[in-house]
DNA sequence: TTTAAATTTGGAAACGTTTACATATTGATT
DNA sequence: AATCAATATGTAAACGTTTCCAAATTTAAA
């Protein structure tokens, strides 16, 4: 069943159908009624491809991430989807796990599919490879590529960002201000966006003439016992600290399990603090304090800022928008 | 830069470009490699429309499921992206929320985009609305529909499905054989999994005579707070209960909340079981006992089931896989 | 060598749309 | 009623592949 059938069946040229199908204004209301009737009768639907081909777009867009069962980037999916499809955009979804291979395949997979855009969720895929992002650089030539909470400056590339430079910083001054002094950094890996609260964690620790102590953590996905095994080796950092501060939830979690199985009081003996607000936050007992980077308005700004690129409006390559801290019941800072 | 570029480069027909792009093996070693050569000295790729057009299809699979932000759908999504794509499939995703409306208009919109197959996460979309169902049978007569923990019985519809119905009679047995007799069955909505999930605790606990009482908790998207808000008006069967049944975590971990709060030891005073055995289930003190549906299971057979039907094998319409109870420290069963 | 068979290649149609351009129709103005 | 402009419709080319069929070439056998 295609546009020749219902073209005969309406009486009309192919032509015709078309604009009826793309609602073109040069058709009178007489023929339109008609063609729709049949449309209607027969249930055909356009084929896709022909059209993409026609078009040279299918409205589509690919989205990249690490792991979309991470919460952190599920979330994102979801709000990214939602948004899009407002604009008639379906979505593409590729997990290309934390392997530099897999992610130069996804990619290549996503830009044959002839997607309209691509959007990176995180910055595990932006590092300092340069054969890698030159790789995207290139894919940037022909479609404009967006990356949430990551950083490449280049033609065609937007980033979106949240400014946890800032609220770590801010936090950490926060903890010294009030007291603290023994504050240890706890994070998983080496991301834009991990170094980024890492430097406002630093920078404020050195305004203050306090030693800065980071630590890397290192866990496979989501296990809160891996975390703890690994919280074994620096135990009496952990011990000693007034405060610890994690570059995300599932750390958190681990500290704070950790801490209570070895009889720290919380927030009495020591602070704890998580980053991304996610949904564990409230699972925990007590209650995660945690840094929110507002990852729904920057998804969201990620889309219209998209859809201003499909438009040619000139949009900046840069956004910034502020995280704030989100204290619960792992933290005391007056407020 | 098409395949009339290369073909002229190449100094060949485009009909021999093609044979080498899809592998054919009607061609000699050396016009292969001198084709292979010119496709490589200028980056080029094949139009995906244009090859959908021919080949009538694009390898792409549409998921839909209501929300991708749901821990559990993200964790299916993630192993369902990974197998395909081993197979040479993306995945176009649809949440649709849990409106009917909005769900009729994103099936209709995948459909639209052509995909091979159409994979419906959770039993959301099949209710007893019987236009609704009629809609997804005329699909299926177009395309292979896969249903994860979700049934519906018709031609080229596949169900894949966990044996909750079984595993939650076993719970309730469990319980009942050591000796609790006042258990509450706690759930969300009405959905197929959810009715099997009744059906095996009303069993157990009619067969040893016992007062069923199940509870409706309705809450919005992954709100604690709300579940706990709504026990209240349940609080004297929380108070005296014994047990408490729970069809997903989450609403365990808002009865784990309240019971804390209300000051009950947990397992002493009551025990609290969830379903899904989702990474939740570690966040909470005490940490969550759960049924494990085998999820990651469930969906890789989902893919293989799939394939098949693309191969043309017979494949079973229905096939079901055993939960398991995961003890941690909310139940206290001998093991 | 010659012939037949097997392999490799090319020409052209098909896939189902959109759209520029040409033509036909309608409506308004004189 | 004649003319012109505006609107509606149709024709045909284009989009970039795949693949059937026929033709050309190579290989093997006689």
């Amino acid at each position: 069943m295609n546009i020749y059938d219902i073209s005969k069946k309406a009486g009309v040229s192919i032509a015709t159908v078309s604009r009826v199908i793309n609602g073109s204004s040069n058709v009178s209301e007489k023929t339109k009624a008609k063609v729709l009737a049949v449309i209607e009768e027969v249930g055909y639907t356009p084929n896709a491809f022909a059209r993409g081909l026609g078009l040279n777009t299918m409205q589509t867009v690919g989205i990249l991430c690490a792991d979309s069962s991470d919460p952190y980037m599920a979330n994102a999916i979801s709000v990214l989807e939602k948004e899009l499809r407002v604009y008639g955009y379906n979505i593409f979804l590729c997990c290309t796990g934390y392997d530099l291979e897999a992610k130069q395949q996804s990619l290549q997979f996503l830009v044959n599919k002839q997607v309209d855009a691509l959007i990176f969720i995180g910055s595990n895929f932006i590092n300092e490879d340069q054969k890698d992002n030159e790789y995207i650089k290139n894919v940037a030539k022909s479609i404009p590529v967006m990356i949430i909470n990551g950083l490449l400056s280049s033609e065609n590339i937007y980033s979106i960002l949240a400014d946890d430079y800032t609220a770590v910083y801010d936090a950490t001054k926060a903890f010294i201000e009030n007291g603290r002094k023994r504050i240890v950094y706890l994070h998983n890996n080496l991301t834009y966006s991990i170094r980024q609260k890492i430097r406002g964690y630093e920078k404020a620790m050195n305004e203050y003439s306090l030693a800065a102590h980071t630590v890397l953590i290192e866990y496979t996905q989501k296990s809160i016992k891996e975390v703890k095994e690994q919280l074994l080796n620096v135990h009496e950092l952990i011990k000693d600290a007034d405060v610890i501060m994690c570059a995300n939830d599932t750390i958190a979690v681990g500290v704070l399990k950790y801490a209570k199985e070895k009889g720290l009081r919380i927030p009495t003996d020591v602070e704890i603090l998580g980053h991304n607000n996610s949904y564990i936050t409230l699972c925990t007992d007590p209650e995660l304090s945690s840094i929110d980077n507002q990852l729904e308005e920057l998804c969201k700004s990620c889309v219209s800022t998209l859809m201003g690129v499909f438009n040619g409006d000139t949009v900046p390559l840069r956004l910034v928008f502020p995280s704030v801290l989100v204290q619960r019941q792992t933290t005391s800072l007056p407020k």
